[in-house]
RNA sequence: GCGGAUGUGCCGGAGUGGUCAAACGGGACAGACUCAAGAUCUGUUGGCUUAUGCCUACGAAGGUUCAAAUCCUUUCAUCCGCACCA
């Protein structure tokens, strides 16, 4: 039967919509269930296939869930602020809001005719002035709790997008979004966010996420805790703290390295070196960033030494390349018997070696060291501490040095501080205004929001510069002529939080009410790209732990469960992109195949955190199934042929049948529950099989096939059930439950001994047929097993002689190995 | 270099000690229906010319076990992330 999909898809959609079906219910008292995918930036050529996939995966769920007895909140909105919006813009010559309007209708308008259950009157855009006043609320807050501020220095900047990026949008050196451009080093004054307040909360919350456990790796790795000792190095009467974490090797140290970037390096520097490092810096500046990490290690000598604190041992300071700047103190002792570094750069440059940790399994000799040795050992070397372990030593030489103010046990992180300044135009405007005599003002809390001017004018630099009268203000403090800030935000700020703003997207007094958002938030189940993992999933963290420190939340994590969709691939396992012309729309597909064989088809192809290639000859396959169950309902299921069933159809159906039923319902739940979609688009397949091979199924348990198969094909069971002469909403009805007493009618035990007589009698015949005389009948039993085993009943029925061994009994006569051949339920046979 | 993941039949992909030559789908082949094509249905789809049998197979090589795709060791390959954080 041909089925008319489109007519079906958008007669339910119509009604799901009319009834406000998938609205969140404010004031019930069922159950909360928050379903989230990540919003989109909303481009201009709309949605294809793949964007398609990655909500209709948290749709099912959301329809799971709602069927489940929960208060399902599924909101969608759009990330409309930030970069690619306004290039966009400019490319197609308009303006950036306008391109969006066009582009956000576009999308609902695709969106909805994908049937996804959201909750389109939360709907929120970023570029509202109504949701950016509270990024630069939360700016302001920020500025007040200290955890925001001004500083100059060296920035990611990319030439391409002529703005500066934070660390986390720094990919090899090169730019997120442009991997041909690399990153250049620029000193600018720019606004930060001190994320690493909560470095050490970030950090240990990452172990209780049910988050990907790769994910979860890159955040660890990201935030980069490291226990460690600072010990002081004196250089001409003053400390210069170093970081190590092996302050073991303290007694192995010959020589100090300071960063090239280092603020005080030229204290450092003596007159007659002067002009040595100059020209060391100028070949360091010249490298990128990338070409950097792969150069070799270089220096040159300060002319100063340190004092080793332990020994009083007066060591070189060498400026070196590969001295990271802001991590630590940004200088390092060095050890070259005991880090790789340290040996190259030693090598190199004739310093000498000195072993201080002895390996247990071999020797190693300071002249003759060949690579530097980083494990564990026995201290050597080292005065009082000689004949120590030196896990042991860690601790005893931090503690001495602590003892005589010369060091401390430090914790380090690799996290920088979120540098958010944009000098672009399409961001959230920062709330501050800069006053030639009070300086950096913040804008009144009353003056939000401060909207972006629509005019300015595109080309060089920062366009809100362009719009002298929005930039030329008074001083809210003062009076005095003064200049609002132009740098923009980073579009992530937006991202950070806007998943609370869907609680209460519509209040107008406050950011949220602290009732919604304790009835709705932390998120239960997010989806997303994995690319997110060290951005946008940092900065949520970040932003929420901040506002539970200002009492707004309760909760310390955002999203309780992330789970990363795959990509989908064009047929040809390449990215689809419009360029390469190979994108797969889905309104094509649903013309063609209709939504819900599409939801079906890529629901069953493989897990949805795999990459998974488009096949328009698969789809036919699953357009085939979704045939079948019409057939299937018309040829049964309706009226006529029902009447017709009647006698044979009263009690319900087959033992088989329930069981199947009953072990599907179980098995399906779980399923959905963990997205694994896959396995139960395959077990309906299987069920579905069994009541088209029975026929005669009852309207009950048809109806419950319809009900496990409506979160991934949800038009085509609602237009079933309805068929079926249901009045109310398949999607709300409430989900199959399953008899824990029928689950195992499928594997009915059967007695061994018979089926081993059935087995063995058969066997023996075809072999005496051979001419093959038989006396003996050897079985080899599973231990578990022997018990059920009947010798006589057994002897009486083959008539032969029957010895029983269990299968581990190391006596048993067995000269062709056949207790190797023994299953459960069945024994390894030989004859004699 | 470090960290994470993966490797199963023609393909996508289940299976994590036993009833596994391996679910489910796609593809291919054969047959039925049809004037024909499509759709649908049936069967076959590692090898061995009779098989409730034997052999070969779950990246490769060893090992543990009565029994291994599943556990252990080593190794190779692919993918992803990080890239001098002392």
């Amino acid at each position: 039967m041909e089925i008319d999909f489109k007519l079906i898809e958008e007669k339910w959609q119509k009604r799901w919509e009319a009834k406000r079906v998938f609205e969140a219910k404010e004031n019930s008292k069922i159950p909360n269930y928050y379903v989230l995918e990540m919003f989109p930036y909303p481009s201009g050529s709309g949605l294809h296939m793949g964007h398609a996939w990655n909500y209709t995966i948290g749709d099912i769920l959301a329809r799971f869930k709602l069927m489940n007895g929960f208060n399902v909140l599924h909101p969608m909105g759009y990330d409309s602020l930030g970069l690619p919006a306004e290039n966009a813009a400019i490319e197609a010559g308009t303006h950036p809001a306008d391109y969006n309007k066009k582009s956000i209708t576009n999308y609902i308008k695709q969106q909805k005719a994908l049937g996804l259950t959201y909750d389109w009157s939360r709907m929120i855009s970023t570029d509202n002035p109504e949701f950016y006043k509270w990024d630069q609320w939360i700016f302001l807050k920020m500025l007040e709790k200290g955890l925001a501020y001004q500083k100059e220095s060296a920035v990611n900047w990319c030439p391409k997008c002529n703005t500066v990026l934070a660390n986390e949008q720094v990919v090899d050196g090169k730019c997120w979004r442009h991997d041909g451009t690399n990153i250049e080093t620029k000193h600018l004054n720019q606004w930060f966010f001190k994320i690493t307040n909560y470095a050490d909360e970030l950090y240990e919350g990452i172990k209780n996420l049910d988050w990907p456990e790769r994910t979860k790796t890159m955040q660890k790795y990201w935030i980069g805790k490291s226990y460690g000792t600072e010990i002081d190095f004196e250089v001409g009467g003053e400390k210069w703290p170093v970081f190590t974490t092996r302050p073991d090797t303290i007694f192995g140290v010959t020589f100090v390295v300071v960063s090239a970037q280092h603020k005080k390096l030229w204290d450092l520097v003596k007159d007659k070196q002067k002009k040595e490092v100059e020209k060391f810096l100028k070949t360091v500046k010249s490298v990128s960033e990338k070409e950097m990490a792969e150069m070799e290690k270089e220096g040159v000598f300060t002319g100063s030494y340190a004092i080793n604190p332990v020994n009083g041992e007066k060591v070189p300071i060498y400026v070196g390349n590969f001295v990271v700047a802001d991590y630590g103190s940004g200088m390092v002792m060095a050890v070259p018997a005991h880090d790789k570094r340290d040996f190259a750069f030693a090598k190199k440059y004739g310093v000498p070696i000195k072993v201080v940790i002895d390996p247990k399994d071999f020797e190693i000799d300071s002249k003759k060291i060949t690579e530097a040795y980083v494990e564990g050992g026995t201290l050597i070397n080292s005065g009082e501490f000689d004949g120590l372990e030196n896990d042991e030593a860690k601790k005893k030489i931090t503690k001495f040095l602590e003892k005589k103010s010369l060091g401390r046990e430090v914790i380090n992180f690799r996290l920088r501080d979120w540098g958010i300044s944009r000098q672009r135009y399409w961001g959230t405007p920062i709330p501050i205004i800069h006053c030639g005599d009070c300086g950096a003002v913040p804008v009144p809390e009353k003056d939000l929001p401060i909207e972006l001017p629509k005019k300015v004018k595109f080309g060089k630099g920062n366009p809100l510069l362009t719009n002298a009268e929005w930039l030329n203000v008074p001083c809210p403090k003062c009076g005095k002529n003064a200049k609002r800030e132009a740098d923009t935000m980073d579009t992530f700020v937006n991202s950070s939080w806007y998943f609370m703003r869907y609680c209460d997207s519509k209040n107008k007094k406050a950011i949220f009410s602290k009732d919604k958002i304790s009835k709705w938030c932390p998120v239960d189940s997010y989806v997303g790209g994995a690319e997110h993992a060290c951005m946008h999933l940092i900065y949520s963290r970040f932003y929420t732990k901040f506002l539970r420190d200002l009492g707004l939340v309760e909760f310390d994590e955002p999203f309780k469960k992330v789970f990363h969709q795959g990509m989908l691939h064009a047929e040809d396992g390449s990215k689809m992109s419009k360029s390469k012309g190979n994108v797969v729309l889905p309104e094509v597909v649903s013309g063609k195949y209709g939504i819900d064989t599409a939801r079906f088809f890529l629901s069953s192809l493989a897990s949805p955190d795999k990459d998974i290639d488009w096949n328009e000859k698969g789809i036919i396959g699953s357009k085939r199934f979704i045939a079948k169950i019409f057939d299937f309902y018309d040829e049964n299921m309706n009226g006529a042929a029902r009447r017709t069933h009647k006698a044979l159809n009263s009690g319900s159906y087959s033992e088989k049948l329930e069981a199947k039923l009953n072990n599907v319902i179980k098995n399906v739940t779980g399923y959905y529950d963990n997205f694994k979609y896959r396995k139960a688009t395959i077990e309906l397949r299987e069920l579905f099989d069994l009541m088209h091979l029975e026929k005669k199924v009852s309207k009950k348990a048809f109806e419950d096939f319809l009900k496990l198969l409506n979160p991934i094909c949800p038009h085509i069971t609602e237009e079933l059930w309805e068929k079926l002469g249901n009045k109310k909403f398949i999607s709300n009805s409430s989900w199959p439950k399953y008899n824990e007493k029928k689950l195992k009618i499928l594997n009915k035990e059967i007695d061994v001994n018979s089926k081993v007589i059935e087995n063995v009698f058969e066997t023996i015949k075809r072999v005496e047929e051979k001419g093959k005389k038989i006396s003996k009948v050897y079985l080899y039993v599973l231990p578990f097993e022997i018990s059920k085993y009947q010798i006589p009943k057994l002897k009486k029925a083959l008539g032969k002689e029957i010895i029983l061994y269990s299968v581990k009994d190391d006596e048993k006569h067995d000269p062709e190995n056949k207790s190797k051949k023994a299953r459960p339920g069945m024994p390894g046979i030989y004859f004699e």
